[in-house]
DNA sequence: TATAAGCGGA
């Protein structure tokens, strides 16, 4: 993946060399062409080391080895002001040509006069073609500071394609070694502009450089990596970090906690928190305490939110407003709406005026509550105060006036938004379908989704079984089959999509056989789809085929998360492959996978299964001496494996270390 | 650098 990751932000070779914004200085170099870009940067490791040497640009090392400096001969102001009128190479050239060298050396601007010249000029045109003038015109050797200002320039102004393509001209043509610089500001650009994949495909092209990442860039990788949904890699970045004994800040350790968090692993977060934190003389702040509550929220462990909210205020940790966003939430799935509205009506005082998001989520709280009347208080209030709506506070609404029965006032909100320039998405749909299903007004319903799916609205999964779901409690089983039936030959629906529809119904025939249309085609392009595939197959016992879609997963470059391997491990295990299973956790662990306990679990019943107790013993031994593993859920566990091979000594033995130690666990 | 909305049934 990363390769093509960077290869589509590449432009075809015809329309970067015919954009207007290209000087025309930069010629046809032998040395460097777009295909040769394209190639090096499909093959980021292989260019690192064979490719651009003994190319280069052979003119440098015709340079005169002494330079005077005249540096204080020369008004740099001025030179910059003549620079700044120059449109063409052809001007700056005129510019430039009094400067150039002769043949006795004098006249000639210094490397580090023209490198700083460079380091002034912002626009990222101008500062290309003084560039080019310098390496191809004026003889000055290449330098990675002088590339490293026109790779800044180029990024503010999001010229993505030409910054990789400066990158790969350093490596190839040149056999510049980018420095820790070129890669933080390569790496922190493209994460900001969204083209996250690209900006990890970088990783393989630094080490190959042989630059190693400060706590800056280490801490954007991590933070990337998590937005892609690739917690393992996040979390062996940090391990990595932690190897190179660079001492982690409060950014650095509120990633790793978000990484930890984001994988489910909420002990280790609250290790982190709690010990390796203040030990590293690092306070937490609310952002750290609000990962770790969010964290909680997502796995509905509201009381342990809750006890860590006053554990928070214990410490006179300072709130802030998503903390707050958090803890409205919590109250709400505990039924505590009256404490909820404690708080968010004492929000103001608190210096943290609600927020858009703090309003959504109080409007939910009353519905759930089935508070109605203050719901639509609350929304009139909103609206009164001319407090900002958006989609999310009418999908809310929307829900509150189906579940209040007021399904004509729901259907009304659903214009009133759309006059007010607030677009429905995929969430108003289901929910209005949903409504007008459940009052029986099915051709209403039906009329929708008919036009929102010959509409080219992107259909998504949950709108389709929505749909689905609406036929079928309607007695209308004929289409709700039909519908699921035009999911194998899907027109305007993603292959994905369909998958996934198709998976989670659980049709398994249906659903693999366009998996294997779409993988054929190299058309799955997203981790969830595979997730789906594994989950369908293991819950219908088809052990093989969770195997074969994990290795095409793999074949593809994903890397699985551990909910993953657990169900891997278990499918290796219904087939009796033992020795697979245990390379596959070795492997895993090797590659800095953070195992949940449930997979450790598994993999000690996979040998307790096959009777193999001297490895059950080693393993048990050092999960033992692991700190992050709850003690006493390992020991019930290992009794019950011990108890199942009719191994009653030993799991009575365990059964007593139990009752002996005082394993507390928390979380 | 964290936060809000949809289905439905396992």
């Amino acid at each position: 993946m990363p390769d093509k990751a960077t290869a589509i932000l590449l432009p075809q070779p015809t329309s970067f060399l015919s954009s207007p914004c290209h000087p025309s200085s930069r010629p046809v170099k032998p040395t460097l062409t777009w295909n040769s870009i394209v190639a090096a940067s499909t093959h980021p490791i292989l260019s690192s080391t064979g490719g651009g040497r003994g190319g280069g640009r052979d003119v440098w090392r015709r340079t005169p080895r002494n330079q005077h400096y005249v540096d204080r001969s020369v008004d740099m102001d001025a030179l910059l002001l003549a620079l700044s009128q120059t449109t063409t190479p052809e001007e700056l050239h005129a510019v430039m040509s009094p400067y150039l060298g002769t043949p006795d050396g004098r006249h000639q601007l210094s490397p580090r006069f023209m490198v700083s010249l460079l380091s002034r000029e912002p626009d990222w045109r101008r500062s290309l073609a003084l560039l080019d003038w310098m390496l191809d015109v004026a003889s000055y050797p290449p330098s990675i500071f002088a590339f490293n200002v026109v790779l800044r320039n180029a990024l503010r102004a999001r010229q993505f394609t030409l910054a990789l393509g400066l990158l790969h001209e350093m490596r190839l043509s040149l056999s510049l070694s980018p420095d820790a610089v070129t890669y933080s500001t390569l790496v922190s650009a493209l994460g900001q502009a969204g083209h996250l994949d690209a900006a990890l495909s970088l990783l393989p092209l630094l080490d190959a450089d042989g630059v190693s990442p400060d706590l800056p860039l280490l801490t954007t990788l991590i933070d990337l990596a998590r937005k892609l949904g690739d917690h393992s890699k996040a979390l062996s970045l940090f391990s990595r970090l932690r190897r190179a004994r660079v001492p982690p800040d409060l950014i650095a350790f509120n990633s790793a906690l978000a990484a930890f968090a984001s994988a489910g692993l909420l002990r280790d977060a609250r290790r982190l928190l709690f010990d390796e934190m203040p030990a590293a003389g690092v306070a937490p702040d609310a952002v750290s305490y609000s990962t770790l509550l969010a964290a909680l929220v997502r796995r509905r462990r509201y009381l342990e939110a809750l006890s860590l909210f006053s554990d928070m205020r214990a410490r006179r940790s300072p709130l802030d407003l998503t903390t707050c966003n958090v803890m409205l939430d919590a109250y709400g799935q505990l039924d505590m709406a009256r404490e909820a509205d404690r708080l968010f009506w004492s929000m103001g005082r608190l210096g943290l005026p609600p927020s858009v998001v703090s309003y959504n989520t109080m409007l939910r709280v009353y519905g759930d509550a089935e508070l109605f009347g203050e719901a639509i208080h609350l929304f009139r209030l909103m609206q009164r105060k001319e407090i900002e709506q958006n989609v999310v506070t009418y999908n809310t609404m929307i829900r509150i006036y189906g579940k209040s029965l007021e399904h004509e006032k729901a259907g009304n909100l659903v214009q009133e938004m759309q006059r007010k320039g607030i677009h429905p998405n995929a969430i108003t749909y289901s929910t209005i379908i949903s409504i007008w299903g459940r009052a029986g007004k099915l051709f209403r319903a039906a009329k929708l989704f008919q036009k929102l799916r010959s509409s080219g609205v992107e259909i998504d999964p949950v709108l389709y079984q929505t749909m689905i779901a609406v036929y079928e409690r309607a007695g209308l089983v004929g289409h709700a089959k039909r519908l699921l039936h035009d999911l194998k030959h899907p027109e305007n629906i993603p292959k994905g999509t369909a998958i996934k529809i198709l998976a989670s119904a659980g049709r398994v025939e249906e659903a693999a056989w366009v998996f294997r249309q779409a993988v054929g085609a190299g058309e799955v392009k997203d981790i969830s789809v595979f997730r789906s595939m594994m989950d369908l197959f293991s819950r219908n016992r088809k052990h093989k085929n969770v195997i074969e879609v994990f290795e095409k997963m793999r074949g593809q470059g994903y890397f699985p998360d551990s909910e993953m391997i657990a169900i891997i491990l278990n499918a290796y295990g219904k087939l009796q492959e033992f020795d697979r299973a245990a390379a596959l956790y070795q492997e895993m662990q090797e590659e800095g996978c953070v195992f949940t306990d449930r997979v450790h679990f598994q993999m000690l019943s996979l040998l307790g299964g096959r009777r193999d107790f001297k490895g059950l013993e080693a393993l048990l031994e050092r999960l033992r001496d692991d700190p992050d593993i709850d003690k006493k859920e390992l020991h019930l566990v290992a009794a019950g494996i011990y108890e199942r091979a009719n191994k009653l000594d030993e799991a009575s033995k365990i059964i007593a270390q139990i009752k002996n130690s005082n394993a507390v666990a928390f979380i």
